[in-house]
DNA sequence: ACAAAAGTGTTGGAACTACACCCATGC
DNA sequence: GCATGGGTGTAGTTCCAACACTTTTGT
């Protein structure tokens, strides 16, 4: 008999980078019960000296190099009671974001798959997925988040072609340039890219002006009065 | 000694009314040890069959009438191994929002404080408090979540009032007029209130759109091509 | 020259801010 | 009338989407 009240606290971690057509999710195999031979997503219990945020990090490590993981953040806490079999397990899901430019080593039961072709997943990690790939969608609309989807230095076509995967949908390159320079998001390395082998005008080169999360549209109305800063 | 991995695990409400100039947020004052006297957020152990948005508005419900609690949702998970004296705990923290005319029959032991002049805390809930309100400020700015701190019906002047509350400065009630109005979030219930005793033109009222969650500030160019909704 | 890829100019419209002005009430 | 609180008109600006056009390359 289980200590009452006491229940296994995990941390999870949607791993997403955008490949040319679809988003992919780090996913590993399980080798054993429950669930075997199913999907899951990386993360593990969550240890007695460290809170969720490092949790997830150390369990994280040992799929993938983290120096390649651009951004994390909380995404949200699990819990229904059904969510998998006996013993109760609750989660807290982290969202993680590799450059697209990446491809960090990971071991053999790992492997990145489409979001939009999921394979088998384990208990809930399918939706816990769905999840993290929305959260990424709302934030790309309002932020700078699109910094650790990208590689350190791109073309907006390769913007582009990011943004189109996340978002599954077209996307501008023309306003997708200005909108994000207006905001001073973007800034030109002042390089060019060389053209491929069917020719074409060479891409200026950008980079984002920070690697850090920031809301890029605010609504004005609400802004502090008098001071801009 | 306590079976290896497991973790209590609580749910913590962040409840918050929009006072005339501040903010307020409902705390009870502890009776027992740990942290004897101090003032808590409303909130309680996991429960086995339940998720943790169920707990906290079970807990949540023997502190106030929770027909008055507008909108809840989820914060972020507090975790920190030093969070409070042993044994450890981990805690789900809710956010939510009381409309400003409502003032729900509360226990003896609970009382609305001014969040701007916090008293004593037990654990981190002061933290947790000013996490739930920076979450209100932001959605503020890009949401409708302003319909959950206004009574159902309201003039322009007194929506001012709370969202000047909220923000912590002045807001412009010509403008917070036009742009909610123009986003169809506000429409006018073609009645006026009643004069002030000092006179002056009777105000139009106003009633939110809709009372659900809902993103009114998308970034156009990332929306979707083709077909609006 | 021509095709391909990238970037710029431009136009019409929508959204926003600030400020002046007008309206309806109590005294 | 006048003070008070509330609402509207409007000008100037910025922001934005769409699309045509130009630039720079490879073959």
């Amino acid at each position: 008999m289980e200590a009452e009240g006491l229940i296994a606290h995990d941390v999870l971690a949607v791993v997403l980078r955008m490949a040319p057509s679809s988003p992919e999710v780090l996913l590993w195999q399980r080798a054993r019960e429950p669930h075997t031979g199913r999907w899951a997503l990386p993360g593990g219990r969550l240890g007695a000296t460290e809170d969720v945020e490092a949790s997830v990090r150390r369990h994280l490590a040992e799929k993938v190099d983290l120096g390649e993981v651009a951004h994390v953040e909380q995404l949200s806490v699990f819990s229904d009671p059904h969510r998998g079999p006996a013993p109760r397990r609750v989660a807290t899901a982290f969202l993680g974001l590799v450059p697209s430019d990446a491809d960090p080593a990971v071991p053999d039961d790992t492997a990145w798959h489409r979001v939009d072709a999921l394979p088998e997943t384990a208990f809930d990690h399918g939706e816990i997925t769905r999840a993290g790939l929305e959260r990424l969608r709302a934030k790309l609309s309002y932020t700078n988040i699109g910094f650790a989807l990208a590689p350190e230095v791109f073309s907006i076509s390769e913007l582009r072609g990011l943004y189109a995967a996340a978002l599954g949908h077209r996307v501008s390159a023309t306003n997708l340039q200005r909108v994000l320079t207006r905001r001073g998001v973007l800034v030109p390395t002042g390089s060019t890219a060389a053209p491929g082998p069917s020719g074409g005008r060479p891409a200026a080169l950008f980079r984002f002006s920070e690697r850090h999360l920031r809301v890029t549209d605010p609504f004005a109305t609400l802004r502090p009065p008098e001071r801009d800063c």
